[in-house]
DNA sequence: TTTTGAGTTGTTCGA
DNA sequence: GTCGAACAACTCAAA
């Protein structure tokens, strides 16, 4: 009998995962395995509701292999460790594993590869980052260009798609630790973990009745309604792949009623490809994760201040789109797309916080948090990464709110202080004169904060700060010239 | 090698 | 209220 592991990391499905089907190919038997790197876990005591999240994805993959006849092995350690045990117990020959771009993972597969026989295939991504190359050789880095490359390579059809083994035989005997749950309770996370609600989100959004993908393009920036797909959690962990998304993007296309439709479903792959311009961004650039993309925006003089900071935090900067995206996001472990951008823009523009603070903050609360994506979101705002928004542009907290929360729907879901306070002031709760203030319930400095900070003058302040950070790049220009 | 066109997501101001 | 321009050059991708 010939045996294989496959190394489950955050590929969490057994539908079109070509670590599983590599093992499939090489060996009779199929050892499924989790090891929980201790380290990594260190790394990510904070983020609480993505740890319950991975533990809940384990289980379920563990009943999705029982229902197959095998089984998920868990184990605890370092995983060369792990690995070499679980190798000599088993005379397993080869391990399969899907590749992965963060330096972190990337090292910790190179330093197995040294010992034991591990086989890297892709599937984080619908083409891998090395493919990802100018004519040149070279990486991409700007957008639209890496995006043009992407469409014209050939995409995935549903026909493409590997299906779920029927059956995985794996040996009885081989020792495994009880799954743990997480450190919070799974009702307390938005997103019930597992490959099958998935799956079941992926068509609601797509294919379903009315599939919200058809208004995108004019919903996507509304974050009141509330109608983008929810798939970062399970594109995270890989409950789902980026080639299964993309299939089904072109199958959705195809079934588009009219232009309008289609044009929503190229938008939002297009978000897709974002992902993975942002994952060979950090293939290519392992250094965005210490300092900025851009060496002429690295001496930004931030102000760092930790009272504003933690008002940022704690969703109490006195802007109402803020303090609302920055609740969800610490409640839930989720907020929209939008809502990220306006609080990332007021960390690192109007309270000029550096954006690594952001980003670590992040981190420790998404439940879809990805070294790769986040970093590159932050580095765009910040205005220091890849193909990054002009530091000219500094978002208004108050038209933002304005036009993406119209009625303030968003603002008095997370804000319940201002669950009252009349439209016309929703989002500029200060303008409201004393009267209406006593009336409605919400006096501010005692139920709601006043603004830490005006923006009209942290706007200016911010264009100070990066004109003095491009204003001291000659020097640094004169020291690459000699 | 040189040249040329182009580049996610905004805001403010003044006509 | 609406609209266009300015913001500020800079770097990249490709011919």
């Amino acid at each position: 009998m010939t045996t294989a592991v496959w190394w489950v990391r955050r590929d969490l499905r057994l539908t079109d995962n070509q670590a599983l089907c590599a093992a499939l190919a090489r060996a009779e038997q199929v050892i499924p395995v989790f090891v929980l790197d201790p380290a990594l876990l260190a790394e990510n005591e904070a983020a609480e509701k993505r740890v319950t999240f991975l533990f809940g994805g384990l289980q379920a993959l563990d009943e999705s292999l029982r229902a197959r006849g095998s089984r998920l092995v868990f184990r605890r350690g370092d995983p060369r460790d792990e690995l070499t045990v679980l190798l000599t117990e088993t005379s397993a020959e080869a391990i399969c594993a899907e590749a992965d771009v963060w330096p972190y993972g990337a090292q910790r597969d190179a330093r197995v590869a040294e010992e034991l026989p591990l086989h890297l295939t892709g599937g984080l991504t619908v083409h891998p980052p090395e493919a990802m190359l100018k004519a040149d050789g070279a990486p991409y880095v700007v957008f639209t260009p890496l995006s043009r490359k992407w469409k014209a390579l050939t995409p995935p059809e549903p026909r493409d798609i590997l299906p779920a083994p029927e059956r995985i035989a794996t040996p009885p005997d081989v020792a495994s630790l009880p799954i743990p749950t997480g450190p919070t309770l799974l009702s307390e996370v938005p997103f019930p973990p597992g490959e099958v609600e998935a799956r079941r989100r992926l068509d609601a959004f797509l294919v379903g009745a009315d599939p919200p993908a058809y208004r995108y393009a004019e919903t996507r920036d509304r974050v009141d309604l509330d109608d983008t797909s929810h798939l970062s959690p399970y594109l995270r962990f890989g409950m789902l792949s980026a080639r299964q998304v993309a299939a089904m993007a072109g199958l959705a296309r195809e079934l588009a009623p009219d232009e309008e439709a289609r044009r929503s479903v190229d938008t939002w792959l297009n978000e897709l490809i974002w992902r993975e311009f942002y994952q060979a961004i950090l293939h290519h650039f392992p250094y965005v994760l210490e300092r900025s993309f851009r060496s002429s925006l690295q001496a930004i003089p931030w102000e760092n201040d930790a009272a504003a900071f933690a008002a940022w935090c704690e969703g109490r900067t006195g802007y109402p789109i803020v303090d609302a995206a920055m609740h969800q996001l610490t409640q839930t472990g989720w907020t929209h797309n939008r809502a990220r951008m306006i609080v990332a823009s007021f960390l690192v523009k109007d309270l000029l916080v550096d954006w690594r603070q952001g980003e670590r903050f992040f981190m420790q609360h998404l439940v879809d948090g990805d070294p790769a994506a986040n970093n590159g979101g932050w580095q765009w705002t910040a205005g220091t990464g890849t193909d990054a928004a002009p530091y000219f542009r500094v978002f208004n907290p108050v038209t933002q709110g304005k036009r993406y929360d119209p009625q303030g729907a968003y603002v008095r879901r997370w804000v319940p202080e201002l669950a009252s306070v009349p439209d016309r002031f929703i989002h500029e709760p200060w303008k409201m004169p004393a009267q209406t203030q006593q009336s409605v319930g919400c006096v501010l400095g005692q139920n709601y904060s006043n603004p830490i900070v005006d923006h009209a003058w942290a706007r200016e302040r911010a264009l100070a700060a990066y004109a003095k950070a491009k204003q001291d790049l000659p020097i640094e220009q004169d020291v690459k010239r000699e």
